[in-house]
DNA sequence: TTGTAAGCGTTATCAG
DNA sequence: CTGATAACGCTTACAA
């Protein structure tokens, strides 16, 4: 930065001026300065800039599974608001594990972030009202948090893919339930079990399997009900990821999905779309999800004292092919 | 810091110390520093150590698309390597922009990673010798890319893929080919018309399309191929995504694969076993691409003398059921 | 072994 | 409008 200064001739602080619109230049003068930082090839230094200012321009986010194609589609809705408003977006993964989240999350905010997206993966432990920037949690509830929220209505959503099992003429239906320590699960579970309530049909226990939203373990739990007798006529997964398991499952089983064994599943992937049969899924809006959470993000970075919010988004059943029709 | 200074009742530069293990301390000085930091939830701010350090402990990688399921894979990889040597991953994703690819460029340098892994977009432009940190490109050559690269045999995975038709009977082979300006593209361009003329067979120029390596134009590609007359009767698509497009392209045409129509693939994503039919496509090994690529990152960062290297990375053709035997 | 102080690249205050 | 200068939180000679 001195060095621009000299070669524009000014002082180091008019430099700062002209590169921040922090205060009006001369004309003359703010071109030399611009010159000089072309002809330099100057990139202001942002970690001496954040130190200073006690924030930098980044949005970090941490997503807990970069391999389930449901995260991206949150992540490209958070980076399309944060991209446009001069953030920018910094991701890390923590593979569903809680000591790297914790690590991230740290390490994240030592590097002062404007703001902290968070899907949170295990039993994270976010203090609500720990200082540092702003956070707000996507998809998932931590322990006890009080803070900014953004999820989509699992239960409501769960319910309907059981009721749609039900409408049409199942009654022996199996659950591949989420870990039970993410409130997501928990609430596709609770969503699942009223509805056959509601229908007054009886759940088997050993019907509801708990793996872990990817496909090995959709694969396994899908394998475990596919053995039990009476088979189950129809399967919830409770995301796309363990309907692939479950699919795989189907078929090396040497069975028929849907003749002999129904698959609805939550998520909406658009690769659901392609696979044998096309699954029949409740769509939860990703981009949108991500999206929201940004914008909600940015207004809290901008008011900080507002009290917090939670937004829940709709989801809507995508009838395609995996589930059969008894009733006739 | 101070503070921690202040509670432990040592001087500042005793915390710095025990901090960074950079001096050896008395123990109980060390464990009442070390009891300080726990009891006041002390975390180094990063941005004024990197100021001082001239680096910080973050490895940058820049993706085009986190929506398509290959990137995902090749930062499962570099990360695992990544945080085991405590190192912590962040990732930018350019959608594909090029102006995006330059800002994230610059924004990442500017805060001083230990190094920047990068798959490039357009025709990016990333000065070989530019001083800053080490960057290894990986997937893609840049324009006059003359540092480190690790990559796949496109060309020759190509000449497998086009092959397996040819074996199979087909002599009217279309291609959708990626962006012309992406060098893996350009290769398994050339894989492909290679494999064509090795076999004497003549290459319709309409047969060529070039799309974006997404969905959407893997699907237009696919109509217009579906369209021609003659129809060919296999389509290779150079990448997995394309070839989703393809499938729905085909499905919407009424006609079926592989009976009226066979399609190969690239990519060997996990999905494409699932499709309808499960596709035939050349597996690239993404997990891998990443690993060795955070590797020889490391090593750069470590030596950073040493002649720039390339490696190349091998392809298998997974055969499936998508490609229909016209020899019988 | 411990403490002091200079300096990393910026920004912001304040006197010209 | 411009230009010194302190301060941001940390590391590292160097002195004690």
């Amino acid at each position: 930065m001195l060095q621009i200064a000299r070669e524009a001739g000014v002082s180091l602080g008019t430099v700062s001026h002209v590169m921040n619109g922090t205060a009006i230049v001369r004309e003359p003068l703010r071109q030399r300065v611009l010159n000089a930082v072309k002809n330099l090839g100057y990139e202001p230094n942002e970690l001496s800039r954040g130190l200073r200012l006690n924030k930098t321009s980044i949005i970090g986010m941490i997503i807990p599974d970069i391999t389930n194609p449901f995260f991206p589609a949150v992540v490209r809705g958070v980076e399309d608001v944060a991209y446009k408003n001069s953030y920018r977006l910094v991701l890390c993964n923590t593979d569903n594990d809680s000591s790297k989240e914790i690590t991230y999350l740290s390490q994240l905010k030592s590097f002062l972030p404007a703001g902290i997206l968070l899907i949170p993966s295990m039993g994270s432990t976010v203090a609500t009202n720990s200082s540092g920037p702003p956070v707000v949690c996507v998809d998932r509830r931590p322990q006890g948090w009080k803070g900014d929220m953004v999820t989509v209505a699992n239960r409501e959503g769960a319910y309907k893919a059981a009721r749609h099992l039900i409408d049409m003429g199942h009654r022996q239906i199996g659950l591949i339930a989420g870990p039970s320590y993410l409130t997501n699960a928990q609430d596709r579970l609770l969503g699942f079990t009223q509805a056959l309530n509601d229908a007054q049909i009886p759940i088997a226990p050993e019907y509801i399997q708990e793996a872990l939203f990817d496909r090995a373990t959709g694969y396994s739990s899908a394998m475990r009900l596919l053995q039990m007798l009476p088979r189950p006529t129809a399967i919830f997964t409770t995301n796309d990821l363990m309907a692939m398991g479950a699919l795989l499952a189907v078929r090396e089983s040497k069975l028929s999905c849907p003749k002999d064994v129904s698959i609805i599943s939550f998520d909406g992937l658009e690769q659901t779309e392609l696979t044998d049969p096309p699954l029949t899924t409740v769509y939860q809006p990703g981009y949108q999800l991500g999206y929201t959470a940004a914008r909600l993000l940015l207004e809290r970075i901008d008011a900080s004292k507002q009290p917090a919010q939670e937004i829940v988004l709709e989801t809507t059943l995508r009838v395609r092919n995996s589930v059969a029709n008894l009733n006739r």
